[in-house]
DNA sequence: GTCTATAAGTAGATAGAC
DNA sequence: GTCTATCTACTTATAGAC
């Protein structure tokens, strides 16, 4: 016998190794972090993750249960995410503006997603962005020292985010790695002022 | 006679001097900062303005049009405050984050509105907001100097807005006036080093 | 110009077959 | 577990009275 995992589950349903339960929230995440939350029906969901529309409320019995189970995956993501920024080899500062740039990361997918979310008017969504907020912050100011400096580095991290959310991206304010080496030696100036 | 003004129109219909068309786009505009796109539905904008449904649908034959009616508007609020900017006593950087502060005049409404709209993957309203940011940066860029500067101050102001936009009034980064003014201050060093 | 009534389409959710 | 068919509610837009 080849090892004895996944009873059931054949070996790859469609993405390699994923429950159905996470190729639909991958599915509901994607359509809202690349289109919008009127895009993400139940009917475009279940498309996109292979299911039938019933296949999808058997899984997650309401619209709400989808969110939530975007919100929990996202609680776990920040958590992670938060000990690999304070364990960074370039330090906190670096770390966050680096991964605050626009890019294909599951996390920043998520947060676009839960972003967009809040803006439909979900409070859920907008809380968890606001204690993901929270924790960032307090990562910055217990390295960066002054108060304020800390949450002006958040802020240019939130307008990195958002405008990625909003705009196409050839309007980006920063672009490439480069913008972003020139902003962290800017605001580690400043840090390194108080 | 008392000077050939307004053929039609008595003196003050229900908001004071404004025409039926601007109380429409004001319902539209509250609805979207205040909500949600998904709240602005042409009955609740309709009840807001204190038309039917039908009445709405005469001055802007679709939600479109209504959507291109806050877009005009936009351009020429856009235009106005990049006056004040140039013109400000304080200089072009301290208004643009002064008035980057969450607050409750039109210009931020209409700029949350938008963003609301822009989300919803209207592709007008991410164009607008692209001329916005290309507007105000040049300004920076033309008394900052320093190109990199200009963009940090901007990616600051866009933070500040979208949490705002997102999340509850509560959890602003930055809560006040000082706060907004020890930001300048930092901003301001940053920006008279290079 | 502004209204009511209604058509046409789409959303989320349920029922029941397989 | 996953499917199809269907229900109900809501949204945009049209038609026509006043």
């Amino acid at each position: 016998m080849p090892s004895p995992v996944a009873p059931a589950s054949p070996a790859t349903p469609t993405a390699p190794g994923r429950s159905v339960r996470d190729r639909i929230l991958d599915a509901f995440e994607d359509l809202l972090a690349e289109h919008s939350e009127r895009a993400a029906t139940l009917e475009a969901v279940a498309a996109r993750a292979g299911v039938s529309k019933g296949g999808l409320l058997y899984h997650f019995a309401s619209k709400d249960a989808l969110v939530d189970g975007v919100l929990e995956r996202f609680a776990a993501d920040l958590e992670r995410d938060v000990e690999h920024m304070r364990s960074a080899p370039d330090g906190p500062v670096s770390y966050f503006l680096r991964t605050s740039i626009p890019s294909d990361n599951r996390l920043e997918r998520v947060i676009v997603a839960i972003a967009r979310l809040a803006q439909a008017s979900d409070a859920r969504a907008s809380d968890a962005l606001a204690d993901a907020q929270r924790l960032w912050l307090s990562e910055l100011e217990a390295v960066v020292g002054d108060r304020m400096v800390a949450r002006t580095i958040m802020l240019i991290g939130d307008g990195m985010y958002y405008n990625s959310a909003l705009l196409p991206a050839a309007n980006a304010v920063l672009r490439d790695e480069t913008d972003v080496q020139q902003l962290i030696a800017l605001v580690e100036r400043l840090s390194a002022r108080d």
